[in-house]
DNA sequence: GTAACTCCTCACGTTGCGTGAGGTGCAAGA
DNA sequence: TCTTGCACCTCACGCAACGTGAGGAGTTAC
């Protein structure tokens, strides 16, 4: 007793497929219904709703329709070989999302510090996210981006300022000639040592990586964050620390 | 002083994009140049690079062209929710990535298991891993692949060699009416205890999830694997294991 | 007989360009 | 000045896997 042959809306509802891609499998070579009625409507018999299972399975896996047929039609592929290289490809197409998905998160969190909506800042703003992957590594961005969401929105701000207020004291000190050890510069070397720490928690390759940022990026970081301390100045108050350190002592 | 305006080719150098994308982006009205020569030679003045590096930032943010277009014209989105909604789409596919990627690492430890490479067998084995995905959690099917690959494949096929000696007689003792408490079905008992113990690594909950498994798909897997439990064989082992229990004591 | 389905074959749309095909513009050497 | 060669132009197809009509014919139930 053979069964009869399935028309396509039929074999469609018992497979879960859509019509239109049986007829494409149709169009492609990959599943052409063994019989036809004389009016052209297509009948698919057991054998092909065989093929259409082993191809549901091998579309499961991921696996191109092109290779589908491929594989079914006995060309040169072992599935080992297939697989291995699907899942090759597989795990190309996942770094690359990782990494896009890491990039939106920092620009996420970046978007988090300022108040602007402005697409200039945004592409900025990302400008800036792109570049800190140039000068830290991956686990760094991730210590940088849970240090931000510990510190918090508001705390934030409060830094944002207290740089705004120091960096200006430290330029005029410069230029002004004051002495490194002067009592007021260690005081303001003290806050900012303060400050540099909260930002890194304390890692010292971070810090260096920030000023490796700062001296690289120093324009493009000023237009987003406002004052940014110059490679100048870097070297003024690292001889403020050294002062800074004797006088603890 | 005015720079001169930049032809097609030169503006592609420059930016690193290719002329064709350019055009592209003409084509849709996403970057078109301000000026053209009298016999249609694109000229990009500096607005237009601006704008170029804008949609640059953005692209390597992943976000679509239409949305940038949308984005630098004003459209009513801000840039928020575009990067918010970007990241959620990229979730989803990320999650259906690692999905696929999990199914094919599982695949591929199942090749291992299995000598044949036919098309019809890797079609099945694809059901049994998608099947499996029904009936274990995603952490029992990794301390399943982890199970797997440290009892290594020479011992796999003894494995097998084992299941496939014991449950004829099994079911032959069934058949016959042999006592499960006898000596020399708890001998067997004591055999299959240890065979699941080593696959299940010795939680009860996989070794459960095992049996729910072959009650519902026994007749598939039993076309992969050989010799396959049956729901009457648990029963039967299940007082055999009572018997073994009680005579241990 | 006709209404209501189901089926057929085009054929365009999707995303972001790559890759020619065939023809013109422009700067420099013979 | 003429030619050579390079840069530029505008179509237009191709990709992956179908979705979504459009317009028309076959089939089935009342």
């Amino acid at each position: 007793m053979t069964l009869p042959p399935w028309k396509v809306g039929e074999l469609a509802s018992r497979t879960g497929m859509s019509v239109r891609a049986l007829h494409h499998y149709d169009e492609i070579g990959l599943l052409s219904p063994s019989l036809r009625t004389p009016s052209g409507h297509r009948l698919y018999q057991q054998a092909d709703i065989a093929r259409l299972q082993q191809i549901q399975s091998l579309r499961l896996m991921g696996i191109p329709l092109e290779e589908v047929k491929q594989l079914l039609d006995g060309a040169a592929m072992s599935p080992r070989e297939v697989i291995d290289l699907h899942l090759a490809r597989l795990h190309e197409q996942l770094a690359l999302q990782n990494r896009l998905a890491e990039r939106l998160q920092a620009l996420a969190t970046h978007l988090d510090m300022v108040e602007s909506a402005s697409i200039d800042d945004l592409c900025q703003i990302i400008q800036v996210t792109i570049a800190m992957e140039k000068y830290f590594t991956t686990e760094q961005l991730e210590v940088l981006r849970e240090r931000r969401t510990s510190i918090g929105d508001a705390h934030m701000h409060e830094v944002r300022d207290e740089w705004n207020e120091i960096i200006p004291k430290v330029r005029k000190a410069i230029t002004d000639g004051v002495d490194p050890a002067s009592p007021e510069i260690i005081a303001i070397a003290r806050r900012w040592k303060a400050l540099v720490e909260e930002f890194t928690g304390g890692d010292p390759k971070i810090a260096q990586a920030v000023r490796t940022m700062y001296e690289h990026e120093g324009p493009t970081l000023q237009q987003q964050l406002g004052e940014v301390p110059t490679p100048d100045m870097f070297a003024y108050m690292g001889r403020a620390f050294a002062a800074l350190e004797q006088s603890s002592r």
